[in-house]
DNA sequence: CCCACCTGTTTGACCGGACGGTTAGACTAC
DNA sequence: GTAGTCTAACCGTCCGGTCAAACAGGTGGG
């Protein structure tokens, strides 16, 4: 059984399977999941199409761990971002900045997000690597709202609620600059959209007038 | 030439066209439009696959022609929704009223809506649909808010960030509820949750703390 | 020290089904 | 007869998946 880590690997001994994924990674978001062929994959690795059925049994596999594996990197990424800041302001900041890390990166993530979106909707493997992401991204949220609430700063009512609007601005304003056809451009100007929207949102004071 | 409108069509003749967008509409949603073969869609209306070519010469024009009606009908069916209320807010909550306005029609429409920001982002012909549909919607929501902000009940500065930031509210909501494994049931709950987060980011008092 | 031998890796050739698109011709209705 | 509509059979290609065989590298026995 080809599992990973063997016995005796040394440390300079490569790793298909990754080298792999970040092939898929790079071309699954270039042209989308369906248009790349697992010939091009192995040949963009290096490497014959026959690898890729050996170590991952079937593309859908190779699908979900390439995504399971962007999921993994980016979450990591905007946790080391939040960690830096202490208010809740600056958290929230913070984490926008580290959301919005730089145009290639968010592309590259958001064009395989919407086709994991699409998938989840439809295919019953994917609901699953949809669901614990959306737990993992929405406790994150969670956590920053509800120490903005309890520090007075925020005037939200229910943390579960805002964790959902707040992410809904980030992906809702995401979604609108993947069409944009200058997207490397507005990307600065999306992220502090983002950012004065998210501060809007959250730093209303409590007893407006909600319906 | 195939064109629409022949010159002495009877009223009650059968739009060939019509019956085959609404069927790839329907099969679109439901599997995705790459899992959708043309054979699939002529049966589904009861033709043979060679009418679906005779009419949309690829199945890229059948993919376009579809989107472009949905985006139509939808987009009609919000203005319509709006038209209705008078007072800002009053305009607001109609409007997401009418575009949350069943989980089905929804669940159908975004579906859809997420191939076509997959495809834009790669495929010229898709760009420009997506583009005029971007428009279209920004438009109508930046009327919205200039007229709260004329009126004095909203306390955004520019209503084209405004406009971006309400719709991604709305965007980034139904991204996640389409994720739900039980979507019917918590469809009301985003509804609100949708209400709630659009009134909070407009209503703000101008002058509250933006970075 | 060399040689079988095994286990995990890698390749290239091949298969079969799916699917977009073509075409020859039938069937209208005027 | 002619122009528009419609079908069934067909074609060529693409692509996921299979398979037999080659090729390491390590291990143990002689």
């Amino acid at each position: 059984m080809p599992r990973n880590a063997p016995s005796a690997a040394p440390a300079d001994a490569p790793d298909r399977r990754v080298d792999l994924i970040r092939t898929a990674y790079r071309l699954f978001s270039e042209k989308g999941v369906h248009r790349v062929p697992l010939d091009e994959i192995a040949a963009g690795a290096g490497l014959s199409k026959g690898l890729v059925l050996y170590y991952f049994k079937t593309k859908e596999n190779l699908v979900l761990a390439t995504m399971r594996w962007a999921l993994d990197i980016t979450a990591e990424r905007v946790r080391q971002a939040m960690s830096k800041a202490s208010t809740p302001y600056g958290k929230v900041l913070a984490m926008i900045d580290g959301i919005w890390s730089g145009a290639e990166t968010n592309r590259r993530f958001y064009l395989l997000y919407l086709d994991l979106a699409g998938h989840a909707a439809r295919v019953h493997h994917f609901t699953e690597l949809s669901a614990t992401f959306h737990s993992v991204v929405n406790a994150l949220y969670a956590e920053v709202i509800a120490q903005g609430v309890a520090e007075g700063a925020f005037g939200i009512e229910d943390p579960e609620e805002g964790a959902a609007a707040l992410r809904a601005i980030i992906d809702g304003l995401f979604l609108q600059w993947l069409q944009e056809a200058d997207w490397e451009r507005l990307h600065p100007w999306y992220r502090d959209v983002c950012k004065r929207a998210a501060i809007a949102y959250l730093a209303r004071t409590p007893g407006s007038p909600v319906a």
